[in-house]
RNA sequence: GCGGGAGUAGCUCAGCUGGUAGAGCAUUAGCCUUCCAAGCUAAAUGUCGCGAGUUCGAACCUCGUCUCCCGCUCCA
């Protein structure tokens, strides 16, 4: 087993034994893909989503938030693409095992048709050199009208098949054309399958009566069928830009990798609507913009890089990914797209409502063009467990398993530790953990040797042991003990509040953004 | 969906050629009173994934089934 594939290992032993990530259903056997985030995975989490969320709508005057609900009229998914273009027909070869998508496969052979006339047109550029007329070319040769046929043929065909949902003509297709594996030129296909992306469920409580409508897959069309209400109500001015956290559903065809890829997931995206002919300035920005806000953990810089996407999606004009070093490898964490106007224009189209602003300077109205950053929290709590898990040897050879949580970010701040449970420590133990309660999430534990609570407070990953000794009782002073550093600290107990608020603030973390 | 691996205590695992379960850690209570785990005493915890078959008898053998994990096509 490689080292990387253990780490894994371990974040997941260590995230159910400590109380971070839980099997969903565990007593039933768990649930595949799905998981439970435990009390302090929960805490965990809400501080990413709140470092988020501070950096973008806090720090940012055009920045505003929204909370939109999963379930969206079923329309939006026409005009987002996700029903038409997220239902792939799947096909497997039952000799090699792998699994195509029916229409790349098709796709591919009609391409093989489009290379011969390619050839045909080149030879005939060599031929007649400068007097060449590709299109009188293409519209009598007759080489190249029987190759062009197929291929209308072909498609026809596809789309004829695709529209009547007709999954058997899509293999009969494929089997008429002969198109075997392109890997071992096996041509024994099992049946054409629908994948469906998205999940659906019934709006309405009387059978019969109900309508489909889906989960929604993804958060941002919420925050553009909002467009219009958010802009009016807030009063913003383009360039803006619409915040929201939540939770989205995909019916992945394979899910795993812990909590890397879940069917059910939380997104933080954030659509910032632009000028249209700005968007890719401020796709620059954005890209800068995450990728600091990123660093600022301080997780490592060298977790991170940069991956341009090639071959861009149908509504995007530039994307990239942020990707982190995860036990499995880098992997996207964070992407950011240049949408264009695209869903702005889908919906439009199909709500039939005008989803324009009017810029007040240039006295016109257009769609504004939308950049997108969209942060997977799964994948973030993720990234941080990766390169917060510490296995270390100490000094005297005795090994330590700590959790290098950003402070801003660990789930309990400070745990407050009498020295033995008798003579008065543990009540003046509790009366510094009311004080301190109110500004922090704080522990009591009074169990096992003094050294054995450090431990376990530092495989929870709390920053800040305190501990109440005799002495305390003479002098209202106490040690402080900090996580990674196992460095001690006499301090006043009337100075705790202040040192623990100045290393345990989120401001810290957000200061290094502007 | 296919291929591979695995299901025994909260965790990591042992359990021989079949004789109805054990260890370490963790947990709880008590002792000890200590500023960096692993001191002492005691306790609790299992339909050995599920079902059927073979057998006098199954955690173990046979068949079926379920679930989880890893890989492949999708994706944040």
């Amino acid at each position: 087993m490689k080292p990387q594939d253990d780490l894994l290992k371990k974040i997941i032993g260590h995230s159910k034994e400590y109380g971070f990530v839980y099997p969903s259903s565990d007593i039933y056997d768990g649930l595949s893909a799905t998981y439970d985030y435990a009390p302090y995975g929960v805490e965990l989490k809400n501080n990413l989503r709140a470092y988020w969320w501070a950096a973008m709508v806090k720090l940012n005057e055009n920045i505003v938030g929204l909370d939109s609900a999963i379930f969206m009229h079923p329309t939006t998914w026409k005009a987002s693409g996700h029903v038409d273009a997220f239902n792939d027909p799947l096909i497997d070869n039952k000799d090699s095992k792998k699994r195509y998508r029916a229409d790349v496969l098709i796709e591919e052979h009609a391409e093989k048709y489009e290379v011969k006339i390619r050839k045909d047109i080149d030879k005939a550029v060599k031929r007649f050199g400068d007097d060449f007329d590709e299109i009188q070319f293409r519209a009598t040769n007759p080489n190249v009208l029987r190759n062009q046929e197929k291929i209308d043929d072909i498609n026809d065909r596809y789309k004829a098949a695709m529209d009547k949902d007709d999954l058997t003509a899509v293999k009969e297709l494929i089997e008429d054309l002969g198109i075997a594996d392109p890997e071992t030129g096996s041509k024994n296909w099992t049946d054409v399958r629908q994948f469906n992306l998205m999940f659906k469920t019934e709006l309405g409580s009387v059978a019969g009566e109900s309508s489909i409508i889906y989960l929604r897959p993804e958060t941002a069309q919420g925050i553009f069928v909002n467009f219009l209400n958010v802009q009016k109500s807030s009063r913003m001015k383009i360039p803006f830009g619409i915040a929201q956290t939540g939770k989205a559903f995909r019916n992945e065809i394979i899910a795993r990798q812990f909590i890397f890829r879940m069917r059910e997931f939380e997104q933080m995206e954030m659509q910032f609507f632009v000028k249209p002919g700005t968007e890719l300035e401020w796709y620059e920005k954005w890209k800068e913009a995450r990728i600091k806000w990123h660093k600022a953990l301080g997780l490592g810089d060298e977790n991170y890089r940069f991956h341009d996407h090639v071959k861009l999606a149908h509504y995007a004009n530039a994307a990239c990914d942020i990707e982190f070093d995860f036990p499995m490898g880098f992997k996207e964490l964070e992407g950011i797209h240049s949408r264009t106007d695209f869903d702005l224009k889908a919906h439009e189209k199909h709500s039939g409502k005008k989803l324009q602003y009017f810029d007040p300077e240039d006295k016109e109205s257009y769609v504004p063009y939308v950049v997108e950053t969209s942060i997977g929290l799964d994948r973030l709590f993720l990234a941080t467990l990766t390169a917060a898990y510490v296995e270390e040897e100490l000094e005297d050879g005795s090994n330590r398993l700590v959790l290098k949580i950003p402070h801003a970010l660990a789930p309990v701040k400070a745990t407050v530790l009498p020295l033995i449970k008798r003579d008065g420590l543990p009540e003046k133990a509790h009366e510094i953990m009311d004080m301190l309660k109110f500004d922090f999430n704080c522990q009591y534990d009074e169990k096992d040797s003094i050294g054995k609570r450090y431990r376990r407070q530092d495989a929870i990953g709390t920053p800040y042991c305190i501990t109440v000794d005799h002495e305390t009782l003479e002098d209202n002073m106490v040690t402080i003990r900090e996580r990674d550093t196992m460095t001690q600290e006499r301090v006043a107990i009337s100075d705790l509040t202040r040192i623990i608020g100045e290393k345990v603030s989120m401001n810290t973390l957000l200061r290094k953004l502007v």
